[in-house]
DNA sequence: CAAATAGTGTCTTTTAGACACTATTCG
DNA sequence: CGAATAGTGTCTAAAAGACACTATTTG
């Protein structure tokens, strides 16, 4: 096994050990388009969704813990981003916290406004402990995970049309994209189903389903 | 503060702690331009350098230490990759490893080969405990960084020629490049001191420094 | 038909790369 | 001079974007 023993040849045993927590941008994209992030009231004011990691849990299993909790969602996958170590962070003692994001459709979130709130992430109020900067983080992450791929984090239920995951390309990106350009870049990782929509103004669009 | 409490409403005491270790891929590139790690001797085979921890420490000052001792390195900038948590890593307990990348002049390490080698990124024997996972991490994100902005690790001593530059990014990429693309981009990105090389055959080059 | 939306052809601009040419040094 | 290396002009191919056109539906 690895030989973590340090230069005065110290063992696991011999240092206090740091609490672990986690803390999570849920993101998502609201129905009016606006990308936004699930934040909860904390004593006087707001924060990220957070808990301790329980003994022999997985990071993800207490992200998931946590978001079911605040926001009654189950079955994402949060991804990690980075572990903020100040010893100093937490004035209850020495804690680490790793921040996750988790993309998740907003039909997913079942948010009581009285412990919890969506707001858009051109909106955020400051927030305590880096968390602003957690958020930051995990948007410019969603971002570039969707700048080359047709929506990896699966937030538009298939099938679906190019125009509906257009809309929601712009939501995350926040601006406006080309249409053609986006078509072009989209429908070879795209599978067609073969249907149309059917009953809308215009012609029908073609429906279609993540194909890699 | 964050209200940690979970569904049960224990608070940050009440749990037993993980341990928390760093495993760092320490990158180079050698004299004959090959992309290389750092290994270390354990027991009966080879790992990452690593150690556990210390009370109020900061993850990247554990990677520094640790790397103090191992390979008789200083003032570096480790970077965060991934916290392995599998609570089955480690048959010695519960340990979290947050696996982290270091750049380092090649000249800068002290390598006692009793202890420790230096082995090329494509030839690295199968390590324990995911640390060939972590290799390609590192390896994936220092290519990542490199492909942008001209050697933003400073394994180069300033200043350098083009070429210098070129055979070091290179190195990183495990590639050949395009030697007039490479110096078209990179070059607005560097700042010439007006000297040139002297006593070399062929036309003298400028020399460079990092600009941003 | 008008309005609305889907889908595409084509032109321009930009960029990466290929290639070849010029420039300047040493021996 | 020839060998070697530095530096650059120019052509081509590929990609992104602008623009406009065609296609198909509802009302």
């Amino acid at each position: 096994m690895t030989e973590y023993r340090d230069s005065h040849n110290h063992t696991l045993a011999d240092y206090p050990h740091p609490s672990v927590a986690v803390d999570t941008a849920v993101l998502t994209v609201r129905a009016g388009g606006a990308l936004s992030v699930l934040i909860v009231r904390t004593g006087d004011g707001w924060c990220l969704p957070g808990t301790f990691l329980h003994e022999g849990e997985r990071l993800a299993d207490a992200v998931l813990r946590s978001l079911q909790v605040k926001a009654g969602v189950t079955g994402l996958s949060p991804r990690q981003l980075h572990v903020f170590d100040d010893p100093h962070r937490d004035d209850r003692g020495w804690v680490l916290s790793v921040a996750h994001l988790d993309a998740v459709p907003a039909s997913r979130l079942a948010i009581d406004e009285q412990i919890a709130r969506l707001v858009p992430v051109t909106d955020v109020p400051p927030l305590p402990y880096g968390h602003g900067e957690i958020i930051d983080l995990a948007v410019a992450t969603l971002r570039a995970d969707y700048a080359g791929r047709p929506d990896p984090a699966g937030l538009l239920p298939e099938p679906f049309t190019l125009r509906d995951l257009q809309l929601l390309h712009e939501g995350v990106a926040g601006t406006a994209l080309p249409r053609d350009t986006f078509r072009r870049a989209m429908e070879p990782l795209l599978r067609a189903t073969g249907e149309t929509v059917q009953g809308v103004v215009g012609k029908p669009a073609r429906l279609f389903v993540r194909s890699i």
